[in-house]
RNA sequence: GGCUCCAUCAUCUAACGGUUAGGAUUUCAGGUUUUCAUCCUGGCCACAGGGGUUCAAAUCCCCUUGGAGUCACCA
């Protein structure tokens, strides 16, 4: 069974390239049938937050992300971690070292004034004597001195590194006992079970200390997928700083989970020339070892595509409980079809609809002034009383195609063009010189409506 | 700086030794729309550079250049 995992620590929301892994986490574990698990990394007690979690939790609902079983918590498995050490300590394979951090720093600097990688010097790896007085012990783990780590990665391929260049006898468990992450992320990954690790290629140079882990406790290794990070447009992995990276944001911008998770899909994966991916198709089609091995940029042109896209094809039922979010109470209006169709097409967020809907459905409460003048001359107050007229003598109207034909009617009778009529009404209707049909709003806001704001209009 | 990864239009990408290097987004120009948006049609735009290997290289190899990531008793 392939069980996949999303394992971020808890820094209060969830981040957009955290979505990205844990997407394609999902997918794969969904596609196989697997699971997938949700681990919170907070082995930092200084950082830790339970709020954090549930923020987690509460992004993949809106996306529709599911994990299996119960949320993990790192800090609640400090046992486990504990006992693990200890086993490689009863085994030989890791040691206590009593070196201060201040002795530690010191070697350090020595290292580097020489020009040197900065490495532990391994002077207690060997040690048999008494502990020294009033030293707290940090457990290292005995790395290889020499040869090689090959990490066989299902999306960079073979990946070698020299031990002399990148280990030492790194710290598992720190003076207070507390587990370090290189050590738990190995036995958690192990413990639960998970076959396949797909995670940003941040953490690909960690990944021989993991590996160094599983073989010191006999684990077997899991299939490794690093994937390529998202890069801001200055070309730099994507941070707090880079504006939307929470994902939450992504929900109060108008934006639906299917146009994002879309998006996300398609940064360092593709199907040919497949740009729409339902959740089905993704489920059908993703695969981790099709994915890219060079990072991309971060640009939501495509998504806001991608969400007209979605919005445009999503039905009025559904839009209506979507917009409530942004504060559109539309349920019990009558004419809710009319209106989404009228704006379901020239919206790119959700939050455009709402606004769209609100200045549609209240008269407006100014005029923009650019507009009067262009497309309210002297003329057009004889026009829009004309038209008010016609309006008032005719009965039964209810499709935008009722209105319509009333302004057909009185465009034939005052032989004029549709824009001399069409320009006045639109600011009587909106207010400005754009919008959606005007036989669709006046449908929408009824006759009374219409001819008030008509009224409005010549009062003015 | 050491180590590692990466390199096709502005952006996301296709190509898995043989194509006029394809698609999408953006942008531009038309068309549709009484307006705006949508939509439709079309255009502009790329193999980082240099060496090899090969009958044939965007594809394989090497070098250069450029970019990124990572080097904790953080995760």
């Amino acid at each position: 069974m392939i069980v996949t995992r999303f394992a971020p620590s808890p820094t209060g929301y969830l981040h957009i390239g955290g979505l990205r892994t844990a997407l394609l986490s999902y997918l794969w574990a969904r596609r196989n049938g697997g699971k997938f698990i949700l681990r919170i990394e907070d082995t930092d007690f200084s950082r830790n937050d339970e709020a954090a979690a549930l923020a987690i939790v509460e992004a993949f609902k809106w996306v529709g992300l599911e994990h299996d079983g119960a949320i993990e918590y790192q800090s609640s498995r400090l046992s486990i971690y504990q006992e693990y050490a200890q086993k490689l300590l009863d085994e030989g394979k890791a040691y206590k070292c009593y070196m201060s951090k201040e002795e530690l720093e010191a070697l350090r600097e020595e290292q580097t004034a020489r020009k040197e990688r900065a490495k532990y010097d391994n002077r207690y790896r060997d040690f048999t004597g008494e502990a020294p007085e009033g030293r707290e012990a940090v457990i290292r783990i005995k790395a290889p001195l020499e040869g090689s780590v090959t990490v066989h990665d299902g999306v960079k391929g073979d990946v070698v590194f020299n031990v002399a260049d990148i280990l030492d006898d790194f710290i598992i468990a720190r003076a207070d006992g507390t587990p370090t992450y290189n050590f738990v992320v190995a036995v958690d990954d192990a413990l639960m079970g998970v076959t396949d690790v797909i995670r940003g290629d941040d953490h690909l140079s960690n990944t021989p200390k993991q590996i160094v882990v599983y073989e010191a406790l006999g684990f077997p290794l899991p299939k490794f997928f690093h994937v390529p990070m998202i890069h801001n447009s200055e070309g730099k992995k994507l941070s707090k700083r880079d504006g939307a990276t929470d994902v939450m944001m992504y929900k109060t911008m108008g934006y639906t989970p299917e146009a994002l998770l879309n998006f996300l899909v398609r940064l360092g994966w593709s199907h040919g020339d497949q740009e729409i991916f339902s959740m089905e198709e993704m489920l059908e089609l993703f695969d981790p070892s099709d994915i890219n091995r060079s990072a991309s940029v971060y640009n939501t042109d495509k998504l806001d595509w991608l969400n007209a896209h979605t919005i445009k094809n999503t039905p009025n039922e559904k839009l209506c409980e979507l917009l409530e979010f942004h504060g559109v109470m539309l349920m019990s209006h009558d004419k809710k079809e009319i209106l989404l169709d009228a704006i379901k097409e020239r919206a790119k967020t959700l939050l455009e609809m709402a606004t769209l809907i609100t200045e549609i459905l209240a008269c407006p409460a100014e005029y923009d002034e650019a507009a009067l003048k262009k497309g309210y001359k002297e003329e057009s107050k004889g026009i829009l009383e004309a038209f008010a007229s016609a309006l008032k003598n005719s009965s039964e109207l209810h499709l935008p195609s009722d209105y319509h034909h009333v302004m057909e009617a009185v465009v034939a009778e005052l032989e004029i063009g549709f824009g001399k009529i069409g320009q006045p009404l639109r600011i009587a209707l909106m207010g400005k010189l754009s919008g959606p049909g005007l036989d669709s709003v006046m449908a929408i806001i009824g006759v009374e409506e219409t001819l008030a704001r008509i009224e409005a209009l010549l009062q003015r």
